[in-house]
RNA sequence: GGCAGUGUAGCUCAGUUGGCUAGAGCAAGCGACUCAUAUUCGCUAGGUCCGGGGUUCGAAUCCCUGCACUGCCA
């Protein structure tokens, strides 16, 4: 049987607009999700939408249209998107599902009967224009910082979790297992966080109606945390043990944000240790993009827009640029001089330029038909055993979620391609007929280098090694065993390729 | 204010448990080739490794201190 994979994304808001954030977690996700596919796992990969809240209840109603309607309309643009990212998640689960309503419902009611739900009082500064408690400390001269209008002190009855109760026990757990936080700065961060203490939690409301509501008490609303956190199980079938609920959960990873890192490594597994279940293996938070030096913002109106990133540049070059450009974790900074200039230098000029150059040469030294390798020289077993090596670094890389890591190393052997071509010089070879087998091998050697280069790719940007490995004569779909080196049968059809990648002014 | 972290070539960064003349990619300059998307390959960069002090035979790498910046918490 394949062992299983199971990664996520968050659930995206449905009162944003998709930008580059959203992107750049989901093209994630799906690099991660296709690679896994290619070494033989099981993958689930899922990805969807957080559609409760006060706020897109505000939102509905301003636009004259039930909140339903409105995230049935907002939702498409999501999906819409992936689509056109080359996004191949396994689902899309939508919190107003019945699927989903229901799996909340149950494990909010058996931590309940469990007892580490509870009836109380949450008392804070109201605001009532705005319909918001403030804690006091985020107050601005005892103001709405909202609207900066007066606050009242209100009390109002909530159900709590009794997340203070689960502050050692989830302390053992990050300690116990360093990879469980990543990357590790944050992990740091979350410590200090849970030994500064864990208060309980507010997990539901009684200021607005879209959600789903408390088992047994429907004035009130479960808190929308609570509510979104949940989509990873419930989109698998819990509490039914489904075959997808036995084979995926817990997860592998949960890949985020880094604004959202609390949610996921404090509340999210002290949920489940109140429900008795297995916590997710990894939780990873990315960074954040600024775009041009700057912090992306609305007011700023420097928001990147995915879509219109695709119509320029094209979706693989979006997907490389993204994984390549910032190690995975960290921020980065978008700007297009940057991107064209990854997309001339290592898309163009290194890698589609050496498919360009490879396919000529065999269609004009041998028509199109691969020869069989002779024996391998030196040269050749140096190229060879580049290529081979590189899978076990991509491989230790992917595991670390270090994407732009296991690119630069694909592209060491794309490297290694280019400097091989000159070193064996096929023109000069080509000209003297006693050294048939030598160019036959020499160029065996360099297509069979960039087949092995474009299989992995097809994780990073498939579209891309598709065309590559169709100009090579070799099927699209791709699995870990086409990862061996003699992949390339002699006797096959090499077609001069299309430029992958056509160069732009910056 | 508390805690954590960062500061290395023009830019982005690597630098394991302290040890050969401090590295990579990109940009720049020079040279070579011609199969290729004027692409590729080779060579060249004399960077106070933030400042100061200390430990050591020896520190970018450890300790102290100052400065600058970042994150989390309050």
């Amino acid at each position: 049987m394949k062992p299983s994979f199971y990664v996520t994304t968050p659930i995206y808001y449905v009162n944003d607009v998709p930008h580059i954030g959203h992107a750049y977690t989901t093209v994630a996700g799906d690099v991660l999700a296709r690679y896994k596919r290619l070494m033989g796992y099981d993958v689930y990969f899922l990805t969807g939408s957080d559609e409760h809240g006060q706020k897109v209840e505000k939102a509905a109603t301003t636009a004259g249209e039930t909140p339903l309607e409105l995230a049935d309309r907002v939702v498409k643009r999501y999906q819409a998107l992936w689509e056109r990212l080359g996004i191949s998640n396994n689902d899309f689960i939508r919190t107003t599902q019945e699927r989903h309503k229901k799996g909340v419902a149950h494990i909010f009611k058996d931590i309940l009967d469990k007892g580490d739900i509870y009836l109380g009082e949450y008392e804070d500064w109201y605001c009532t224009p705005c319909e918001t408690f403030w804690p006091e400390t985020q107050l601005i001269e005892d103001r709405c910082p909202d609207c900066n209008r007066p606050v009242e002190k209100l009390k109002e009855e909530s159900y709590f979790f009794r997340m203070s109760k689960y502050q050692e026990q989830l302390l053992a757990h990050i300690e116990a297992n360093p990879e469980f936080i990543q990357p590790k700065s944050k992990r740091n961060e979350i410590i200090s966080f849970v030994k500064d203490g864990l208060r309980d939690l507010s997990v539901s409301r009684t200021t607005f109606t879209w959600g789903i509501p408390v088992p047994g008490n429907d004035k009130h609303i479960i808190y929308v945390w609570f509510d979104a956190l949940t989509n990873y199980m419930t989109a698998l079938g819990y509490p039914e043990a489904t075959d997808n609920y036995r084979n995926f959960w817990p997860a592998n990873v949960h890949l985020i944000g880094k604004d959202i890192l609390r949610f996921h490594a404090v509340y999210w597994p002290t949920f489940l240790m109140a429900a008795g279940l297995p916590l997710p293996e990894k939780v990873f938070a990315h960074g954040w993009w600024t775009v041009e030096g700057q912090k992306m913002s609305k007011s700023l109106q420097n928001v990147v827009e995915p879509n219109m990133l695709i119509d320029k540049y094209g979706v693989d070059v979006v997907r490389y640029f993204l994984l390549r450009e910032v190690p995975f974790g960290l921020d980065g900074d978008f700007s297009h001089a940057a991107l064209v200039q990854r997309l001339n230098s290592d898309l163009a000029n290194d890698l589609g330029n050496l498919l360009s150059r490879s396919t000529a040469m065999a269609v004009k030294y041998f028509d199109g038909i691969l020869p069989a390798p002779a024996e391998l020289a030196d040269i050749d077993q140096g190229l060879k055993k580049k290529t081979t090596d590189m899978i076990d670094h991509v491989d230790a890389c992917m595991d670390d979620l270090a994407f732009s890591k296991a690119l630069q190393a694909v592209w060491e052997v794309v490297s290694a391609g280019n400097k091989y071509i000159d070193e064996s010089a096929p023109w000069t070879l080509a000209k003297d007929p006693n050294q048939k087998d030598r160019l036959a091998t020499v160029m065996y050697c360099l297509l069979e280098s960039q087949r092995i280069v474009h299989v992995l790719l097809s994780a990073f940007i498939p579209a891309t090694s598709e065309k590559a490995l169709t100009s090579l004569g070799c099927q699209c779909k791709v699995e870990k065993a086409d990862l061996d080196w003699g992949g390339l049968q002699a006797g096959t059809t090499i077609i001069k390729a299309e430029a992958l990648f056509p160069r732009m002014e910056g």
